[in-house]
DNA sequence: CGGCATCCTTCGAGATACTG
DNA sequence: CAGTATCTCGAAGGATGCCG
């Protein structure tokens, strides 16, 4: 087991296991942004602009170890790494959509983000699901 | 808004905003062990014990101002001060039941935690839920 | 491109002591 | 009982430079 944050916190509790697996500064968002697609390295950071190269790296990397990522090496030139959710990682789509839903209903009760609701379709086959235009939630990059 | 943790993370994102809220060291720790009951200050340290007494009061503070606990004085000797969760708070029930749910199946997966099911009468009802015997998780304190 | 190695600064958080 | 106030230290994490 990898996660150095959150090295306290109760063993027996399930609360507690979760936390300690995707309780990371960045882990819960990276885990959803790769909920549903493959990215690449520098995808991620654009979509994590806060996050620097090694925050993302370190965090990547513990989620690896802890089985919830896989990350494919391809040996070309220039490098390119694809990170992807594991069977583990996805089984979090009912923690990371609860997350995504009581937030936006939150960020509406506030006024903002005016009609970035999640498609349906996505919430049980979360295979091709639409992108989230008003938001930078799994809208993929274009350039 | 108070949250001084991950203060930075796109504040466009849902998820994003629902961690600034509840990701705090022990924040969501605190706010599943105080859903469906009220508890005094004391009560939850022994809850979470790795927490120091200093760490409880910060991180109770941050939830209040973000309206997710409210904190109840009684100018009594000894001072007694109840937390238990707003409506707001009450919603992130979904979550921190997914938490549990996710993190039950995998200490099962690793053979920890023999039988500490959540009853099913928890989940929707959460008024006077059992407590969960072979985890500290809801498990009152009787001294 | 996707890192890793170093240096350096900040601040999270423990320990301890005190108080209404 | 439920905190607050200091002091302190180690680690989180930013900036920079180099590499395959």
């Amino acid at each position: 087991m990898a996660s150095k944050e959150n090295p306290s916190v109760n063993k027996n509790c399930p609360v507690s296991a979760t936390i300690r697996l995707i309780g990371g500064k960045y882990k819960a968002l990276l885990l959803w942004h790769l909920t549903g697609q493959t990215l690449r390295f520098n995808q991620l950071h654009r979509l994590v602009p806060e996050a620097t190269p090694k925050m993302l790296t370190q965090q990547l990397r513990e989620l690896e170890e802890d089985g919830l990522i896989s990350r494919t090496v391809y040996p070309v030139v220039p490098p390119r790494v694809d990170y992807s959710l594991t069977a583990l990682g996805e089984s979090l789509f009912p923690i990371l959509e609860a997350m995504y839903r009581w937030g936006s209903a939150l960020m509406q009760d506030e006024g903002l983000m005016p009609a970035c609701t999640m498609t349906d379709s996505y919430s049980t086959t979360k295979k091709e699901q639409e992108d989230c235009p008003s938001c930078s939630c799994h809208a993929r990059s274009k350039s």
